[in-house]
DNA sequence: ATCGAATCTTTACAGTGTAAACTTGACACC
DNA sequence: GGTGTCAAGTTTACACTGTAAAGATTCGAT
C-alpha cells in the first residue's frame, strides 16, 4: 500500500497524478468492480475524502483514469501499425490488431474507458487521438461521395464488438483467430452507400 | 412500490418471478447502475435479504433476469426478420434490426445480458435460443469448409460493437444509420478462410 | 507578515451486499 | 391429532461504499 505520500506533509504535491495512477493499479490487480474512491485515496497514502476535491465524484476519477488509459491505448496501436505490412490494408489490420492485443493485455482498463457513459455529446468523436488514428487508417478506403464515419463506425464496431463479446466470455473457451475476423474488412469500402 | 405481497403470509408463493420482474422494472425505470438487492426485494414487498435465499447474491439475481431479458430479445429478433424481405440476405438484416431496435428500446436490460461476465465456459455458446437465431440465419452465408462460428461471430461483433457504441455515446449525437453499418453484410463470407 | 484560497482531514450519514441466527409456515409421517 | 423436518422470510449485524459539510493545514501572492 501507499504508493507515494510523505505523511509528514499536508499537501501532497501531486495528488491528481497519484490517485489515477492508484486507480490504473488497482484495476490491474483487482478488476473495475473493485475500483472505489476510497481504495484509491488509500492506496495513494491519504484520506478517503481526498478524491473528491480533484474529481468531484467517482466517475470524475473514472473519465481522468481514462484519459491516461486513452493515452497508452494510443500507444497501443501505434506500435501494432508500426509492425504491420506498410500498406493501407496492413495499416487497417495493425490498428486492429492493436486494438485487440490492448484489450487483452489491460482487460480492466479497456472495460473502463469504453463502458464509460458519455454525457456531454459535445465531446466530439474525433477529439480524441485514438480516433484520429482510426480515421487516418480508413481513410484510404472510404469511397468519393461516402460519408467516413460510415467506414469508420463499421471497422470500429466490428473489432470493438469481437473484444467485448470475447472478454465478457460469449465466445466460449475458444474464440476464432483474429485474423478470421478482420478478414471481413477486405471488403472494406466496397459497399455502395 | 409494492408490486405483489399479502403481507400477512409469510410466505410469498412465487417469490422468484417476482423479484426478476421488480428488478426489470427497476431496469427500465432507472438504468442498471440502481439495480439493487434491496430495491428489488422492496417492490416486490419483502424483507432486504429474501432475495438472497433465492439467488445467492447479486449476480445470481442478474443472471435470472438476463434469463427472462434474454427470451424477450428472442422475441424481438424474430418480429423483426419476419417484417424483413424472405431471403437469406433480408433475414439477416433482419434480426440485426433486431437486435439493434432492442437495444435502443430497452437500454438497461441490453446492457445487463451483454456486459454480464460469463464465469462458466460450460454454458456453450449455443445454448441460448437467440444464438440458435443467429446461427440459423448465417447458415446460408457459410462457405464450404469454413468454421460457421466464424461468419456467426463476424456478425454478432458488428451489430455488438455498434450498439454498444451507440449506447455509450461514443458516436456523437446523430450516430450513421443501421444500415449503412449492416451493408458491410453484403460481403460477409466472401472472403477466403 | 498577513490574508485568502487551495488542499487535505475529520466527521457524519445513507445506501449497499452479505452472513448468521431466528421465526414462521407447509407438509409428510406415524 | 401431534410432531419433526425443512424450505421460505425476517431480523440483526457488519463492513464497505459514495458523498456532503465543516474544520485544519499549507501555499502563495500581496
Amino acid at each position: 500500500m501507499e504508493l507515494t505520500k510523505d505523511k509528514s506533509r499536508h499537501h501532497h504535491g501531486n495528488l491528481h497524478a497519484a490517485l489515477v495512477e492508484a486507480g490504473i493499479e488497482i484495476l490491474r490487480s483487482s478488476g473495475l468492480d473493485a475500483l472505489s474512491l476510497r481504495k484509491c485515496a488509500a492506496l495513494a497514502g491519504v484520506s478517503h475524502a481526498a478524491p473528491a476535491h480533484h474529481f468531484g465524484n467517482l466517475e470524475g476519477l473514472k473519465w481522468a483514469i481514462a484519459e491516461e488509459a486513452f493515452a497508452r491505448f494510443s500507444e497501443f496501436m501505434r506500435t501494432h501499425a508500426a509492425a504491420s505490412d506498410d500498406t493501407a490494408h496492413g495499416r487497417l489490420l495493425g490498428i486492429c490488431r492493436g486494438y485487440l492485443a490492448f484489450a487483452r493485455a489491460e482487460p480492466a482498463l479497456y472495460e473502463m474507458i469504453f463502458c464509460l457513459q458519455r454525457k456531454d455529446p459535445e465531446s466530439k468523436r474525433d477529439a480524441s487521438t485514438s480516433y484520429s488514428i482510426l480515421r487516418d487508417t480508413c481513410a484510404p478506403f472510404v469511397p468519393p461521395g461516402t460519408d467516413p464515419v460510415i467506414i469508420e463506425t463499421q471497422v470500429w464496431s466490428l473489432v470493438h464488438g469481437f473484444a467485448l463479446l470475447e472478454l465478457h466470455g460469449r465466445l466460449g473457451d475458444t474464440p476464432p483467430p483474429d485474423d478470421a475476423i478482420l478478414a471481413l474488412l477486405r471488403h472494406i469500402g466496397q459497399e455502395p452507400a
